[in-house]
DNA sequence: GACGCTTACGTTCGTCGTAACTATT
DNA sequence: AATAGTTACGACGAACGTAAGCGTC
C-alpha cells in the first residue's frame, strides 16, 4: 500500500467513479490509476469498487470504510506538509473559511480586512453555506475554519469555540405600527406578518420556541436564507423583519427602522470550529483572535486538548 | 513523502532516537533509513530531529507535530489493512485489551473464555495497567480496547461505553470486630485501619469523598494496586479491606469474611473504551457484547457516531 | 579506537506512460 | 460505433543493500 494508491481511490470516488476522470484530475495516465487500484485491491484482498464487467458502478461495503480511512490518511499527510510550510514560511499559505451569509456579510469583514493587511500572502477563501453544510465542510477537511451559530456543536469531529453572543431585533418601514408597540411584546409581534430566517439558520428554532412558550402562533410569511433578502422584503412592506441585531446598519438601512428584541428571545451564540486533531497554521490562530479577541492562541490550544507542542 | 518515511521516523523515535536500532527493528539497512529521513526533511523543509554533528539528540518543535501526525497516518493505514482482513478472513487476527488488575482477574475471565472458544484463531493480548495508562494505550493505538472504571471518560480521543455498575464490600478475618457492626456505618469503619486501592484506581476518590462528607478521616494503612494484595494483607491482620464486591470470592477466600458496603459508598461504573474513528473488527464487537451483553453491535455503532457502513 | 551516521555506488524493483486490446453501452 | 477499462511493454527513477568515509564520544 502507498499514498498514491489512496489518492487514486479517493479521486475515483470524487470524480463519480470514473477512472479516466480521476487520472485526468491527477495529471497522470488512466492505465496507471487502473493498475494501482487493482494492486491495492489485491493486496487488501477485497474489492473496493463494484464493477459491471470493466465499468465501475459502485463502492463495496469494505470500500466505503477504506475510502473513509484513506481520506483520513490524506488529510493527515496534508497536515504534515502544512507543518513544513509553517516552519519555513510562516506568512504564506491558504485559509479556507466556511460561514453563513450573516457572518460573512456583517461580522467577518472587519476581521478579514485586518487579516489580509497583516497576511497579504495568504490565499483566503470564503465558502458560504448553511450551518449543516458548514459543519460538514470543516469535518471533511474542505474548509479549515467554520463559523456559524448552530449545528456545529453536535459534531464529534469538531472542536467548537464560543465567539460572541448576539440578540435579535425587529425591523419595519418607517411609520409601521409595530414601531409604536412599547414595550414590544411577543403577543404584539404575533399580530403582524413576519419575515425571518430559514429554519436551518441562526437560532431560528429559538424564535419558534419563544412564541410557543407563550402559546402564540407567529404568522411567518417568508423565510429567507440571508438577512439582506429579509430586509428587502420588509422594505417592500411584506411584513416586519426579525433578524440578527448586527445585521441592521442604520447608515445603510435608511428605509428601515429598528427595535431591539433582546428581551423577547434567548440570546444566540456564534461559534468557530476547527477539525479535531488538525494542525493549525500560525495565521489561523491570528485570524481566530482577530475575529474573537478572547480566543488567543493559548485559549484555542487549551480547547484543542492536544496542546500544540510548538 | 511516502509511508515508508513515516514508518522510519516513528521507529527512530520509538527506538530512542537511534537510526541503527530503527533499521534493525524494521529489518532493513541503516543507510536506507538515514537517507529516507533526510529526504523527508528536505521535502518538508524542516529538520525533524535535532542533531549534534551526525548523532540524533532530540526532536525539533516541528518534528514533534510531524511525529504525532505520522503516527495518526500509520494507525489509519493499519486500519485499512484491518478492513481487508476483516472481509477476507473474519475469524483470525488479534485483539489487544488494556485493563486493570481487578477486571482482568475477576470480571474478564468469563468473557475471555467464551471468546477464545468462539474465536480460537484470534491472538489475544491482555495488558495490565492503571486507568490512566489504559486510556493512554487505547488513545495511542497500543491497545484496541480499554476497560477501566476511571479516567477513560476524560479523554477526547476515546469513545466510552458504560458496561456495568458495581459496589464495594468490606472484608476482614473471621471474628474481626468490624463484622459485628450491624448495620455497618462509615463512622464504625473509620475506627479500624483500612487496606484499599491506590489512588489511581477503581473509584478510590469516591471512597475519600464518602468519608469526607461525614467529616471522618479514615485511617488508611496500606494502598495496593490490586485486590489480591489487599486480601493478602487483610488475612495478615493488617486491617479491614475495602474492595470491589466482585473481587470477593467466597469459595476461594475462605480465610476472609465479607460485609456488603453498597450503602456506604456511591456505586462505580466500569467503562469500555475504543479509539474514536477506529475500524472495529467483527470479533471486537463480539468480545464487547460477551463482556457487556447490552452493548450489541448496533449499540456500539450508535455510540461511535460514525455508523459502520458494513 | 569504537560506535553511529552519512556518502557513494550498483542492482533491483516498482511506477508511469504509450500503445494495443477488450468489453460495455 | 463510441466510450471506458485492462493488458502489454518499455523506459525511467526510486529504494535498498553493500562498502567505504567521516565525526563524535
Amino acid at each position: 500500500m502507498n499514498l498514491q494508491q489512496l489518492r487514486y481511490i479517493c479521486a475515483v470516488e470524487r470524480q463519480g467513479l470514473s477512472i479516466s476522470l480521476a487520472a485526468a484530475s491527477l495529471h497522470t495516465s488512466q492505465p496507471g490509476v487502473s493498475k494501482q487500484i487493482h494492486l491495492l485491491e489485491e493486496e487488501l484482498g477485497v474489492r473496493i469498487f463494484e464493477r459491471s464487467g470493466k465499468r465501475l458502478i459502485g463502492v463495496t461495503a469494505p470500500g466505503r470504510i477504506i475510502l473513509a480511512q484513506a481520506k483520513e490518511v490524506l488529510r493527515d499527510v496534508q497536515n504534515i506538509k502544512q507543518v513544513g510550510t509553517e516552519f519555513t514560511n510562516e506568512i504564506t499559505g491558504s485559509l479556507s473559511i466556511a460561514t453563513t451569509h450573516t457572518q460573512a456579510r456583517y461580522t467577518l469583514p472587519k476581521a478579514i480586512k485586518k487579516f489580509t493587511q497583516r497576511y497579504p500572502q495568504v490565499n483566503l477563501h470564503i465558502h458560504q453555506g448553511n450551518p449543516t453544510q458548514i459543519a460538514a465542510m470543516v469535518e471533511q477537511g474542505e474548509a479549515d475554519i467554520g463559523i456559524a451559530t448552530e449545528a456545529l456543536a453536535r459534531h464529534q469531529g469538531l472542536v467548537v469555540l464560543p465567539c460572541y453572543q448576539w440578540n435579535r431585533c425587529v425591523v419595519a418601514p418607517p411609520g409601521h405600527p409595530v414601531l409604536k408597540e412599547k414595550p414590544l411584546t411577543l403577543k404584539a409581534l404575533a399580530r403582524y406578518p413576519i419575515v425571518t430566517y430559514d429554519f436551518a439558520f441562526a437560532g431560528r428554532s429559538l424564535i419558534n420556541q419563544a412564541f410557543e412558550a407563550k402559546g402564540l402562533k407567529p404568522n411567518i410569511v417568508l423565510t429567507a436564507l440571508d438577512s439582506d433578502v429579509i430586509k428587502t422584503y420588509v422594505e417592500l412592506g411584506l411584513g416586519v423583519g426579525l433578524l440578527a441585531r448586527m445585521a441592521f446598519e442604520p447608515a445603510r438601512d435608511k428605509n428601515l427602522r429598528m427595535v431591539d428584541a433582546a428581551h423577547l428571545f434567548a440570546a444566540s451564540t456564534t461559534y468557530i470550529a476547527v477539525r479535531r486533531g488538525m494542525f493549525l497554521r500560525g495565521y489561523w490562530y491570528a485570524f481566530i483572535e482577530l475575529f474573537a479577541p478572547h480566543l488567543t492562541r493559548a485559549a484555542v490550544d487549551k480547547a484543542l486538548q492536544t496542546p500544540s507542542p510548538l
